[in-house]
DNA sequence: TTTTGCTCTTGACAAAAATCAAGAAATCAT
DNA sequence: ATGATTTCTTGATTTTTGTCAAGAGCAAAA
């Protein structure tokens, strides 16, 4: 069983080995080299990717500045769900911090799971229940916590990310500028 | 056709008139009395609720403070989602802020409405993407935006709200304290 | 009506976080 | 390896937001 289809037993749970086999078969890998676009806003996003190795990072561009929205490790769907879904021109850009590799989907060929795979749409539906939970989350987070204890609570929870990734980007993520990132690290170092 | 047949039917899409009637047959109309709880959190959360009319408040207790996730008014539907799918205990309340009347449905009785409408596990998926996107929204508001403009850009969208609830909630709503929202508000009044 | 709670506002002050600017450290490309 | 970028840190300062405390305004209850 290849690692994608492993994960999506465990996201989705499904049951049929055939169906599994089938599913995977309408991805296709590929590689983004460091620094390229998975996905540039304004386009429509007509991939759903799985990353198999490697780090996206999503963000929303300001007048000012880019908001991470959110970085991707290997074990992740990425897309902007919105333009996907919808088909609308997607706000997120989508851009590779490393080289990755990922599997792809296209928005038609996403559409025959649900046409071969009777329960796909309620695996999926409850794969998307457990996504809306962990933004509630999140949001809970910026309405009851500080700046560092949203830093301490990512930092126990993905440690690996830090030596990973420009920490600009994990900052952006939380809600906070890079210099006041850098402050409350030194301070949790001592 | 009721009120609440129309915002399933808006909100889901569901097409066959029959189907609807189906549906809308399994929710049962109940009043809560103002300051009664829809749900204490630690217990399970085994309905789905409508508001038909009046206001419910969800809110999350910490230590030192209760944290208002979200206040539900007219035409919102009202849980805790996690509770409610996966069976497992609410860290949500959700209080009447006034007599309220919603159509209730219960865990048991909405499995049925899967089993009836056939698409509907695909309707209730694309109705969950669209709570998803603006949970994503408002996480974006946390990340790029200042107390103040969250209070302008909530303000433009909800004025209504703004003459109907206590006002602390709407700030904790929002992620700062009832001080700061007055000092706002204030500002904003001039 | 008067009392009793809430809720909201205001001021003074403290703490948290942002900004600006400069320099150090790390990384990348040649 | 060397120079050029980019990223990270640090200090000084300002702005934003939170805390504490007191009082005003309102609404519900006696």
């Amino acid at each position: 069983m290849t690692e994608l289809e492993q994960y999506i037993k465990s996201y989705f749970g499904v049951v049929n080995a055939d169906d599994l086999t089938t599913i995977v078969s309408l991805f296709n890998l590929t590689t983004i080299k460091k620094g390229d676009f998975l996905l540039k806003a304004g386009r429509r996003c007509d991939n759903l990717s799985f990353v198999q190795s490697g780090l996206l990072r999503m963000f929303i561009s300001t007048d000012e500045k880019e908001i991470t929205q959110w970085i991707s490790t290997k074990g992740y769907f990425s897309t902007d769900l919105s333009s996907f879904v919808f088909e609308t021109p997607s706000r997120l850009s989508i851009q590779a911090l490393t080289d990755t590799e990922v599997y792809s989907i296209t928005k038609a060929d996403y559409k025959k799971i649900g046409e071969l795979v009777p329960k796909w749409h309620e695996l999926e539906k409850l794969f998307i229940v457990r996504c809306f939970i962990i933004l509630e989350e999140r949001i809970f987070s910026h309405l009851s916590m500080t700046a560092e204890e949203r830093y301490d609570y990512f930092f126990e929870n993905n440690r690996e990310l830090f030596n990973q990734v420009p920490l600009q980007y994990i900052a952006s993520m939380l809600g906070m500028t890079p210099e006041t990132f850098s402050r409350i690290r030194k301070k949790q170092l001592l």
